[in-house]
RNA sequence: GGCCCCUUGGUCAAGUGGUUAAGACAUCGCCCUUUCACGGCGGAGACAUGGGUUCGAGUCCCGUAGGGGUCACCA
């Protein structure tokens, strides 16, 4: 008896890999071209840095004309959650980050290098499972559960470093034979690598972000087929990127480590390694200190979460290129308009260590990304958001004519506004243009610098009645108000006012501010003249006579 | 604990042996402005630490401290 006799004794059934070698073409790209993919695990729930990672990858990808695909790794059942697969496509989707091949949904896929879910391509590992086993390069280990903790707690205890390797490897020298009765004898077995590294040896390896980096040799035998018969992570991983003949693996950095196993895998099967680049988190300030994003911990961990609040994807991706790659911000000034993707991103002046995850900068390119939307852009996201976030909001944005107005207001020219760096923020900005809101809303006025009820009166009661007029252009508008600070005894110019400020109780942006806030009840809003185009005669009105008798 | 990686203003960071150590966000001040926002100008603010190597160190080497990752039949 011998190792072919043993393989096909535990995976009788598997075919030879010619099979799997001939099935898949090879990739018809261009030199140069990454293949590179992403493999999550089927939660449903996306990672920021897992966003990240994908951003990446799919930058990668398209910059040399390459492909990016999805394969689920779904090879630990203990974790499998309902409809998981359908919640990363569409979160990637949220994010225009659509792969080009793999899952489209729970059960169907895109693409000639499937199946793209681990649990469907059993028999493919089983088949280079089969094939080490009959180089003599894998073997059957009977070790229970219990008898592998009980060494480890020797191991501990001697203070000798863990782990199934070297002499503690207790089933790497079973003959064929023993191993062979065993499993006629029904013990329960998996399958490890017969590690021919060695612990005093070092391997070196190049990342394209970490850069050169080196490692004791693996010479742990570890599990490639588990007792379901699915693969671990690293075996999948070693069989799959080289049958999807995946080019680059980029993930995240808690991965270096196994380096060492993954390339003694990559050898021992023959494989072309793939390059890696291995992504730093993203990290989260905590009590002074520094930690991964977690997804217990911070809402801002989950994809979901910008989605939620409403922060337009294009800024999300634009906050993550620009922690990945620093010339981004120049790049961004030099292109205040490009489209993301004719960014170059360059792989390697990505980050060695963790960013600090910074919500403030997020919000401020998010800010400037919703500046340079049109009314109608902003009219169309804003609804989408409210429509699922906010049923009040939605129905104030039902009348799309005036919301357009509202939405137009100094926005347009050489300086948009800056005050909405995402759609949650929308109803507060805009509320007090809307009537039935504005009367609803039981607030104070707050006249801010004029506080005595009478001059407050004056001003409000004058304008109405004497300088208002709704035809006027804004120029016009503008010197009546002058013309009304005049009259009343104020500063005519705030230049003025400035250089001899005992001279006048105050000036004409004071009486404008009383106006805006018999208004508004607001005393920051966007340009008064739009407001009052927007808002009309009889709405003005009826302002400023609610405003008088709240006195 | 072993192994691996990292450390420049509050944050993201440029930096490849000689720089007045960029820039962005945040912050403060001034200007513009009838408010706010925008914009413009300016201020404050950093090479973790101790040794080396060198004419010269943020940059190279060693140590220390701090941070992160990893040590599963999880990915």
């Amino acid at each position: 008896m011998d190792y072919k006799d043993l393989a096909n004794l535990i995976f009788p059934d598997a075919k030879p890999i010619s099979y799997y070698e001939e099935k898949y073409a090879k990739r018809n790209l261009k030199e140069g071209a990454i293949v590179t993919r992403f493999a999550p695990s089927p939660t449903g729930f996306v990672h920021l840095g897992s966003l990240y990672q994908v951003a990446i990858a799919k930058k990668l990808a398209k910059q040399t004309d390459g492909v990016l695909f999805l394969r689920i790794e779904d090879t630990d059942q203990k974790r499998e959650v309902e409809n998981g697969v359908i919640g990363i496509i569409k979160s990637l989707e949220d994010f225009g980050l659509t792969p080009d091949e793999g899952m489209i949904d729970e059960v169907n896929e895109k693409g000639d290098y499937g199946p793209y879910k681990q649990s469907l391509r059993k028999d493919i590992y089983q088949a280079y499972a089969k094939h080490l086993l009959e180089q003599g390069k894998a073997y059957p280990c009977f070790a229970t559960t219990e008898e592998l903790e009980e060494m480890r707690e020797k191991q501990e205890k001697a203070k000798i470093r863990p782990g199934y390797y070297g002499v503690w490897a207790k089933y790497r020298n079973l003959s064929v034979e023993e191993a062979a009765e065993k499993i006629k004898n029904g013990e329960e077995y998996i399958v490890r690598l017969k590690s021919p590294g060695n612990e005093e040896k070092r391997i070196k390896h190049h990342d394209l972000i970490k850069g050169n980096v080196d490692f004791p040799e693996n010479d742990q035998d570890i599990v490639i087929i588990k007792a379901d018969g699915l693969p671990t992570y690293h075996f999948a991983h070693a069989v799959d990127d080289h049958l999807m003949q995946t080019t680059h693996v980029i993930r995240g950095d808690e991965w270096l480590s196994s380096i060492p196993i993954h390339l003694q895998l990559f050898q021992m099967l023959e494989f072309k390694a793939p390059k890696y680049a291995h992504i730093a988190p993203i990290m989260k300030e905590d009590d002074g200190g520094k930690r991964k994003l977690s997804k217990r911990k911070d809402p801002e961990a989950a994809v979901s979460y910008y989605t939620d609040e409403g922060i337009p994807k294009e800024a999300v991706i634009e906050y993550l290129l620009n922690i990945a790659n620093s010339n981004f911000e120049s790049w961004r000034k030099a292109n205040p308009n490009a489209s993301l993707d004719d960014f170059e991103l360059q792989i390697s002046k990505m980050s060695v260590s963790g960013a600090l995850f910074d919500i403030v900068k997020i919000l401020d390119i998010s800010k400037t990304v919703i500046s340079k939307y049109t009314a109608e852009q902003i009219y169309d996201e804003a609804m989408k958001w409210a429509k699922v976030y906010d049923k009040e909001l939605e129905q104030m944005l039902e009348n799309k004519e005036y919301a357009l107005k509202v939405f137009g207001i100094e926005r347009g020219n050489a300086k948009p506004r800056k005050d909405i760096s995402k759609w949650s923020d929308v109803k507060a900005n805009i509320i007090y243009m809307y009537d039935d809101k504005f009367d609803g809303i039981d607030e104070k006025y707050d006249y801010q610098k004029v506080q005595d009820k009478e001059t407050i009166e004056k001003i409000v009661k004058l304008y109405i009645e004497k300088y208002y007029n709704e035809n006027d252009d804004k120029q016009t508008w503008f010197d009546k108000i002058k013309d009304l600070a005049e009259e009343i005894g104020y500063a005519r110019e705030v230049k003025e006012w400035k250089k001899e400020p005992e001279k006048w109780p105050g000036h004409v942006g004071d009486v404008s501010t009383v106006l805006r806030v018999a208004l508004t009840r607001r005393s920051n809003t966007p340009d008064m003249y739009e407001i009052m185009q927007v808002l009309g005669k009889d709405s003005i009105k009826a302002r400023f006579e609610k405003a008088l008798k709240a006195l």
